[in-house]
DNA sequence: GTCCATGCAAACCTTTTGCACTATA
DNA sequence: TATAGTGCAAAAGGTTTGCATGGAC
């Protein structure tokens, strides 16, 4: 969990970022900032609203998006699809900058853990195809300890025949 | 690229999962699995619509829809996002049944290579989280050697101060 | 005062669904 | 002939955009 003074810090970061770019530092563009900077959930556009309607703050959801977008310019802010239909907003204040993700299949939780070996993979896979990488991101779904204790299943329902013995 | 012979093959399997199934095997659904199997190119819903129209096909978009649906459910065919915006589909009749992405982030080209190594972060992961790991994905975003050597820059606008370093 | 942001609603895009009609087994 | 699929168009759901108004600098 943040800080209440680590995140007014980063707020003050991106308030340098907009100031960098030319852009008003708007009350709008710091409650938000400030929402996506107080937790270490990983935030959906609805949840962020969610929160912004609970502290009392009307703001539209173009904002929203807008405002979003420019956290993920500044870098402040990654932004991750795990395959729900929608996107989440994590910001980058965390202890490990560079992260991979778990996420359950059954409850939808995620956590995040190191690799440090997909350093040398980047590097290998660039060296073989003459790529140049710049960024990676490995996600392995799973069941979570709960889950699994809770007696949830991963639905199989391929054909019988598995492939790799045709 | 595969054969013909490959892809009837295929086709049938789909055919053999459909019966299995309990669900008719229907002329469209043929075709969609054909033009899916016999391309190692990873499909989009409108590319895959393109090459219907090409062959004199005339089938609907939902067909097309649940159609691939029940491809991914077999197992014979893979859904990516790479961050597009849609979908993009690929037949696992490839020699690497398990492989990783690597995307160029200008051309939108699509390379696949091998990672034995994930193998190990998997099972290493799932022990430290009593996390049961089923899946993985691992994309690596860059710029590919075309792209480079047609003077392609990734872009960089984000705080001039790196967050590493705050 | 200039420029840009905001908020609302409409537009957009991909994907899903309802329904009358048709094909499979 | 029963059951399920198809095609079309409409709906859905997340995200983006146009435009009149309002705020930052």
């Amino acid at each position: 969990m943040s800080t209440a003074s680590d995140t007014s810090l980063f707020v003050r970061l991106f308030g340098r970022y907009l100031r960098e770019q030319g852009l008003p530092i708007t009350q709008q563009r710091e409650v938000v900032a400030e929402v996506v900077f107080s937790t270490d959930e990983h935030l959906s556009v609805d949840e962020i609203e969610e929160t912004l309607r609970e502290r009392g703050e009307r703001i539209g959801k173009a904002t929203i998006y807008r405002t979003l977008d420019l956290l993920v310019r500044s870098q402040l802010v990654e932004e991750h699809d795990f395959g729900e239909g929608f996107k989440r907003y994590e910001h980058r204040l965390s202890p490990q900058p560079v992260h991979e993700h778990l996420i359950c299949v059954e409850c939808g939780g995620v956590w995040e853990f190191q690799s440090p070996e997909l350093q040398e993979v980047e590097a290998r896979v660039g060296r073989q195809y003459d790529f140049q990488p710049t960024r990676h991101k490995l996600e392995i779904y799973g069941l979570c300890r709960a889950c699994q204790e809770a007696g949830a299943q991963v639905s199989y329902q391929g054909l019988t025949c598995p492939i790799e013995s045709v």
